[in-house]
DNA sequence: CTGAAAGCGCTTACAG
DNA sequence: CTGAAAGCGCTTACAG
């Protein structure tokens, strides 16, 4: 097993070892590797067979030395779920040190503390800027951006703009689901708890429970419909509001996890049990969803994998801005999914609740 | 302002635009940005405010790749708390991305699962591990890993181990700051649930709990100490039990957040009001305290920073092993801090509650 | 206290 | 389809 000797001491098997061990060149192992077309079907396997023997794995540090994509991208936040946040926080990381990104964080308050962090990003040096939500769906944010002339990418963006590259899923969608599914349940006096109004997406999550609602003819009590902000405390409060109505609903669907445990907890307060009672889905399916208990059904987003997605994006967008080419704006609609846990019930009882969908992975 | 155009395009100003712009050598450049003695301080001045001028900023990659200290390390954990684990994983990330280093990411349950994590890290040229709790406290795992001669390093250890590198904080010390203050309160009758049995951190929690009441002379009602396993559901049924005797505790004291938050729900199922009626206070700090509401009382740990300083202990002790030196187990002892917010109260009630000593950062 | 040379492991651009 | 040369930005080891 060809191993080298570094100057530190280490041992480490490099492109060349791979190379000298096939017979071929370091360029032709490089082709292989980077899954570039112009190689002997022959050849392609037989490097590929090398590299699984003597465990090859490129060194990333060369390999963005040598390619130049190094950059320094910023990340503009302003978010007040935690466990939203670390998770978006944990698919950025995880890309950008994969392909060797240097990373600034900055969070802001409203559009004005936004440029205010953006001048500083500018100023050292970022290339680029992912914007988390709610900041990604601001018209105001991305007009700063743009007369910058930094490229940016925003992520769970709700109002489609064909100007802006992003990541989204449909939350419009994704909403009518979690409402047809709990229709499908048996509810028809179902609650809701919107998020922030400061976010474009709260508003296309009402859209969306609104739509299923109408289209399976039932109506909204509007006493049933409370005005939340994201967090625990505000899905307690509003929950513990819809709860308390004579005729209370049998459902609730809170626009985020957080606001959902927030109402499972005045649900509880209220002697109410969930889901026995009441039913209480969220939205997200962050860390918040499987911490407490019951564990709550929600919609996955899969957050991480769309920040790590925004990285890339952001990257090929920032190599196209320095060559001078121009480049055309991307929406990436991934998928969302329901993922049932032990916060729902059919009307009548868990018991009558029929085989769960999805789970848990 | 020296600007370089290289291959791609980009404009990046490097450490020989620095030394241009100085008049000195891109070699004195380099000793002055890694703070190495032996650079006159005129010089050492001229080549800070230069730096400062142009702005430059060190390509990781090139250093990297020119000191060869990339390595690749493997964070093994298993542990219940998911708001533990995302604060852990991003003290990890960020630090082994600033070094470029590569990540690998196994979980495991039991010992016998450490085995086989252990081995597939090796099988994929790991160069040393990390351990979370509380696989970091389990002698098997240490033992395993020593037989493999693989340096590794512990992150909250509990239990001292003077042949293992570690980063931890005095949980005794912590326990019983937590329980003094809880007994300045006022409080005397105080719960306690305790982590889950596996994890040596548990045991020495309630040590420093014990510790504390014993010298204010006070007694602990073992019906008051109750088994948790450091899940919010485990929290909630410990609780739940503890505040059901005729005499309950004023205050409880779980030894995680997510316990102490299913603590709160389980005092509010009851009809009690926290911290007006009881006092819940948590231990770590994680995104769950304050993502619930009332926020959380808790100790701080400051877990994202000790696992981003283990990264650097673990890259420290490979060098070491790579190049043959003996390397000397280090024990870092981080400081805890209290936290104190809305779930905790005098026991006659908040509106008797001294000033806030400490405050969320 | 300072510098010229060589090299880290990879890829680009060019030539065949 | 394949390869030889040069270079990415930095640091090590050596010489002065």
């Amino acid at each position: 097993m060809a191993r080298k000797i570094g100057r530190r001491g280490g041992n480490i098997v490099t492109i060349h070892d791979v190379a000298r061990h096939v017979g071929v060149s370091p360029m032709t192992v490089s082709r292989v590797i980077n899954g570039e077309k112009n190689v002997r079907e022959e050849t392609r396997a037989k490097v590929m067979a090398s590299v699984e023997e003597l465990r090859y794995s490129p060194n990333l540090a060369a390999r963005s030395l040598a390619t130049q994509d190094s950059a320094r991208i910023g990340l503009l936040y302003s978010n007040p779920s935690v466990a939203f946040l670390s998770e978006f926080l944990l698919g950025i990381l995880s890309e950008s040190s994969q392909s060797g990104a240097q990373l600034l964080i900055e969070s802001c308050e409203g559009p004005e503390g936004a440029t205010v962090a953006l001048e500083k990003m500018k100023a050292a040096g970022c290339d680029g800027v992912i914007l988390s939500p709610p900041l990604s769906d601001s018209s105001r944010v991305a007009k700063i951006l743009k007369e910058m002339n930094l490229p940016f990418v925003g992520v769970a963006m709700a109002r489609p703009d064909p100007t802006v590259s992003c990541v989204t899923i449909d939350d419009l969608k994704a909403a009518s689901a979690m409402t047809r599914r709990l229709i499908e349940l048996g509810h028809t006096r179902i609650g809701f708890i919107k998020g922030h109004p400061n976010a474009y997406a709260s508003q296309i999550r009402y859209e969306g429970f609104e739509a299923a609602m109408k289209k399976a003819g039932l109506e909204i009590d509007q006493s049933f419909v409370g005005q939340g902000y994201f967090t625990y405390r505000s899905g307690f409060d509003a929950a513990e509001r819809l709860l308390s109505h004579k005729t209370r609903p049998t459902a609730i669907f809170a626009s985020n996890d957080d606001m959902a445990a927030g109402a499972v907890a005045a649900a509880h307060r209220l002697g109410l049990e969930v889901p026995d009672q009441v039913t209480v889905v969220g939205f997200d399916d962050t860390a918040m969803a499987s911490s407490v208990w019951p564990e709550l059904t929600t919609v996955r987003q899969p957050i991480s994998d769309m920040a790590g997605l925004s990285v890339r994006l952001l990257l090929d967008q920032i190599k196209a801005h320095r060559s001078g080419r121009s480049f055309e704006a991307v929406r990436e609609v991934r998928d969302f999914s329901l993922i049932e846990r032990q916060s729902s019930a059919n009307v009548a009882g868990p018991d009558y609740a029929p085989a769960k969908r999805a789970s848990d992975s």
